[in-house]
DNA sequence: CTGACGATTCACT
DNA sequence: GTGAATCGTCAGC
Protein backbone atom coordinates (compact mmCIF):
# COMPACT_ATOMS: atom_id res chain seq x y z
CA UNK A 1 0.00 0.00 0.00
CA UNK A 2 1.22 3.56 -0.64
CA UNK A 3 0.79 6.39 1.06
CA UNK A 4 0.97 10.13 -0.02
CA UNK A 5 2.36 12.15 3.29
CA UNK A 6 1.47 15.88 2.69
CA UNK A 7 4.00 18.29 3.99
CA UNK A 8 4.07 18.36 7.76
CA UNK A 9 4.79 21.38 8.75
CA UNK A 10 5.70 22.52 12.35
CA UNK A 11 3.39 26.09 12.77
CA UNK A 12 5.37 28.85 14.07
CA UNK A 13 5.74 31.95 15.96
CA UNK A 14 3.43 33.74 13.23
CA UNK A 15 0.66 31.09 14.09
CA UNK A 16 0.48 31.97 17.71
CA UNK A 17 1.57 35.47 17.41
CA UNK A 18 -1.91 36.84 15.98
CA UNK A 19 -4.49 38.96 17.96
CA UNK A 20 -7.79 36.86 17.09
CA UNK A 21 -7.76 34.22 19.83
CA UNK A 22 -11.27 32.66 18.26
CA UNK A 23 -9.78 32.37 14.93
CA UNK A 24 -6.62 30.50 15.80
CA UNK A 25 -8.60 28.40 18.31
CA UNK A 26 -10.91 26.92 15.62
CA UNK A 27 -8.24 27.10 13.07
CA UNK A 28 -6.13 24.34 15.50
CA UNK A 29 -9.01 22.40 14.63
CA UNK A 30 -7.39 19.25 12.22
CA UNK A 31 -3.71 20.26 13.22
CA UNK A 32 -1.39 17.59 14.97
CA UNK A 33 0.05 17.70 18.49
CA UNK A 34 2.83 16.08 19.10
CA UNK A 35 4.85 15.00 21.97
CA UNK A 36 8.57 13.53 22.18
CA UNK A 37 10.18 12.43 25.22
CA UNK A 38 12.52 10.76 25.62
CA UNK A 39 12.75 9.62 22.11
CA UNK A 40 9.09 8.44 22.48
CA UNK A 41 7.02 10.27 20.02
CA UNK A 42 2.86 10.53 20.62
CA UNK A 43 0.83 12.56 18.77
CA UNK A 44 -2.91 13.49 18.11
CA UNK A 45 -5.69 15.37 15.98
CA UNK A 46 -7.12 18.14 17.63
CA UNK A 47 -10.86 17.82 17.55
CA UNK A 48 -12.54 20.65 20.38
CA UNK A 49 -10.57 23.49 21.73
CA UNK A 50 -11.49 26.35 23.63
CA UNK A 51 -10.58 30.10 23.91
CA UNK A 52 -9.91 32.37 26.76
CA UNK A 53 -9.98 35.99 25.81
CA UNK A 54 -7.46 37.49 28.46
CA UNK A 55 -7.96 40.34 30.86
CA UNK A 56 -11.88 40.32 29.30
CA UNK A 57 -13.10 37.15 30.13
CA UNK A 58 -14.25 36.61 33.16
CA UNK A 59 -13.46 32.45 32.47
CA UNK A 60 -9.88 33.38 31.74
CA UNK A 61 -7.44 32.60 34.79
CA UNK A 62 -5.65 36.27 33.43
CA UNK A 63 -8.99 38.17 33.80
CA UNK A 64 -8.51 41.77 35.19
CA UNK A 65 -5.16 41.46 34.30
CA UNK A 66 -4.66 38.87 37.17
CA UNK A 67 -1.25 38.44 36.90
CA UNK A 68 0.47 35.55 39.47
CA UNK A 69 3.36 33.24 39.18
CA UNK A 70 0.82 30.50 37.46
CA UNK A 71 -0.82 32.54 35.08
CA UNK A 72 2.37 34.57 34.22
CA UNK A 73 3.49 32.19 31.00
CA UNK A 74 0.23 33.60 29.42
CA UNK A 75 1.36 37.01 29.50
CA UNK A 76 4.32 35.78 28.06
CA UNK A 77 5.45 35.50 24.68
CA UNK A 78 2.99 33.45 21.90
CA UNK A 79 3.62 29.93 20.87
CA UNK A 80 4.27 28.88 24.69
CA UNK A 81 2.63 25.89 26.77
CA UNK A 82 0.43 26.69 29.97
CA UNK A 83 0.02 23.63 31.49
CA UNK A 84 -2.02 23.65 35.14
CA UNK A 85 -3.49 21.49 37.40
CA UNK A 86 -7.09 21.81 38.03
CA UNK A 87 -9.08 19.81 40.69
CA UNK A 88 -5.76 18.63 42.51
CA UNK A 89 -5.49 15.54 39.85
CA UNK A 90 -5.75 16.71 36.00
CA UNK A 91 -3.16 18.76 34.27
CA UNK A 92 -5.18 20.70 31.46
CA UNK A 93 -2.86 22.26 28.55
CA UNK A 94 -3.78 25.31 26.80
CA UNK A 95 -1.46 27.26 23.95
CA UNK A 96 -0.91 30.80 24.89
CA UNK A 97 -1.33 33.50 21.56
CA UNK A 98 -0.97 37.29 20.77
CA UNK A 99 1.76 39.17 21.74
CA UNK A 100 3.80 39.22 24.95
CA UNK A 101 1.45 40.96 27.53
CA UNK A 102 -1.86 40.13 26.18
CA UNK A 103 -2.76 36.61 28.18
CA UNK A 104 -5.11 34.53 25.56
CA UNK A 105 -5.23 31.25 25.42
CA UNK A 106 -6.92 28.29 23.83
CA UNK A 107 -7.65 24.90 25.71
CA UNK A 108 -7.00 21.76 23.82
CA UNK A 109 -9.91 19.74 24.80
CA UNK A 110 -9.77 16.98 22.45
CA UNK A 111 -7.74 14.69 20.13
CA UNK A 112 -7.73 11.81 17.71
CA UNK A 113 -5.06 9.80 18.87
CA UNK A 114 -2.67 9.18 15.63
CA UNK A 115 1.20 7.65 16.73
CA UNK A 116 2.38 6.14 20.02
CA UNK A 117 -0.83 4.78 20.77
CA UNK A 118 0.58 1.90 23.24
CA UNK A 119 2.39 4.86 25.24
CA UNK A 120 -0.61 6.48 25.24
CA UNK A 121 -2.56 3.51 26.59
CA UNK A 122 0.25 2.86 29.35
CA UNK A 123 -0.01 6.90 30.12
CA UNK A 124 -3.54 6.55 30.98
CA UNK A 125 -3.64 3.29 32.42
CA UNK A 126 -6.14 2.08 30.04
CA UNK A 127 -6.27 -1.41 28.49
CA UNK A 128 -7.79 -0.57 24.76
CA UNK A 129 -7.63 2.42 22.61
CA UNK A 130 -11.97 3.89 22.77
CA UNK A 131 -13.03 7.57 22.75
CA UNK A 132 -12.20 8.03 26.13
CA UNK A 133 -8.62 7.69 25.84
CA UNK A 134 -8.33 11.85 24.72
CA UNK A 135 -11.35 12.99 25.21
CA UNK A 136 -11.85 15.94 27.72
CA UNK A 137 -8.75 18.37 28.47
CA UNK A 138 -7.10 16.33 31.45
CA UNK A 139 -7.16 13.17 29.50
CA UNK A 140 -5.32 14.60 26.63
CA UNK A 141 -2.86 15.76 28.68
CA UNK A 142 -2.67 12.89 30.70
CA UNK A 143 -1.79 10.44 27.06
CA UNK A 144 0.19 13.01 25.85
CA UNK A 145 2.74 13.20 28.89
CA UNK A 146 1.94 16.82 29.50
CA UNK A 147 2.21 17.72 33.25
CA UNK A 148 3.01 21.23 35.32
CA UNK A 149 5.98 21.00 34.52
CA UNK A 150 5.64 21.71 30.81
CA UNK A 151 4.29 25.22 31.43
CA UNK A 152 7.04 27.58 29.67
CA UNK A 153 7.65 25.26 27.11
CA UNK A 154 7.84 27.01 23.70
CA UNK A 155 5.63 25.64 20.89
CA UNK A 156 8.53 25.89 18.49
CA UNK A 157 10.76 23.43 19.94
CA UNK A 158 11.51 19.59 19.21
CA UNK A 159 9.39 18.12 22.38
CA UNK A 160 6.34 19.73 22.05
CA UNK A 161 4.89 21.17 18.77
CA UNK A 162 1.93 21.66 17.17
CA UNK A 163 2.04 20.74 13.01
CA UNK A 164 -0.14 21.05 10.20
CA UNK A 165 -0.50 18.38 8.13
CA UNK A 166 -2.32 19.71 5.33
CA UNK A 167 -5.82 18.59 6.61
CA UNK A 168 -8.61 20.80 5.88
CA UNK A 169 -12.08 20.87 7.42
CA UNK A 170 -14.56 22.23 5.81
CA UNK A 171 -16.82 25.26 7.38
CA UNK A 172 -20.00 22.77 8.01
CA UNK A 173 -17.91 20.15 9.45
CA UNK A 174 -17.06 22.63 12.47
CA UNK A 175 -19.42 23.16 15.31
CA UNK A 176 -19.28 26.22 18.16
CA UNK A 177 -20.47 26.57 21.37
CA UNK A 178 -20.40 27.79 24.79
CA UNK A 179 -16.94 26.94 27.11
CA UNK A 180 -17.76 23.75 28.97
CA UNK A 181 -17.33 23.90 33.19
CA UNK A 182 -17.37 27.94 33.36
CA UNK A 183 -20.46 28.85 34.84
CA UNK A 184 -18.60 30.80 37.78
CA UNK A 185 -18.09 33.44 34.74
CA UNK A 186 -21.20 34.58 34.76
CA UNK A 187 -22.34 36.73 31.45
CA UNK A 188 -19.35 35.13 29.94
CA UNK A 189 -20.58 31.62 30.64
CA UNK A 190 -22.39 31.40 27.55
CA UNK A 191 -20.02 33.26 24.57
CA UNK A 192 -19.29 31.00 21.72
CA UNK A 193 -15.68 30.44 22.26
CA UNK A 194 -16.06 26.35 21.88
CA UNK A 195 -15.37 24.30 18.58
CA UNK A 196 -15.40 21.03 17.87
CA UNK A 197 -15.74 18.30 14.87
CA UNK A 198 -19.41 17.97 14.77
CA UNK A 199 -20.13 14.36 15.04
CA UNK A 200 -16.48 13.05 16.07
CA UNK A 201 -16.83 10.89 18.76
CA UNK A 202 -13.37 11.90 20.90
CA UNK A 203 -15.21 15.20 21.55
CA UNK A 204 -16.01 16.11 24.67
CA UNK A 205 -19.10 17.35 26.54
CA UNK A 206 -22.21 16.47 27.72
CA UNK A 207 -24.62 14.56 25.64
CA UNK A 208 -25.48 16.20 22.62
CA UNK A 209 -23.09 19.78 23.15
CA UNK A 210 -20.11 18.24 21.26
CA UNK A 211 -20.94 14.47 20.02
CA UNK A 212 -23.55 14.75 17.02
CA UNK A 213 -23.26 17.96 15.61
CA UNK A 214 -26.22 19.64 14.22
C1' DC B 1 -0.07 29.66 57.98
C1' DT B 2 -4.87 28.67 56.76
C1' DG B 3 -8.95 27.74 54.16
C1' DA B 4 -11.51 27.64 49.89
C1' DC B 5 -11.72 26.12 45.49
C1' DG B 6 -11.19 24.62 40.61
C1' DA B 7 -11.11 25.51 32.28
C1' DT B 8 -12.35 17.36 35.40
C1' DT B 9 -13.04 12.51 35.51
C1' DC B 10 -14.90 8.33 36.99
C1' DA B 11 -17.68 5.16 39.58
C1' DC B 12 -22.02 4.44 41.05
C1' DT B 13 -27.39 4.90 41.34
C1' DG C 1 -27.85 12.49 37.80
C1' DT C 2 -24.76 12.74 42.00
C1' DG C 3 -20.65 12.92 44.53
C1' DA C 4 -15.81 11.98 45.65
C1' DA C 5 -10.96 12.33 44.62
C1' DT C 6 -6.94 15.50 45.61
C1' DC C 7 -3.43 19.37 45.81
C1' DG C 8 -1.30 23.64 43.93
C1' DT C 9 -2.56 28.27 43.95
C1' DC C 10 -4.04 32.38 45.88
C1' DA C 11 -5.96 35.70 49.11
C1' DG C 12 -6.15 36.95 53.64
C1' DC C 13 -4.52 37.20 58.22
Amino acid sequence: MIYLVAEIKKLDNSFYDRKDVLRIARELLGKIVITHFDRKRSSGRIVETEAYHGEVDKASHAYGGRRTRRTEVMFGEAGTAYVYLCYGIHHLFNVVTNKKDVPHAILIRALEPLEGIPLMLRRTGKARLDHTLTRGPGNVSRALGLQTLHTGTSLTGDQLYIADDGFRLRKDEIGVSARIGVDYAEEDAILPYRYFVKGNKFVSGPKRLGGSGG
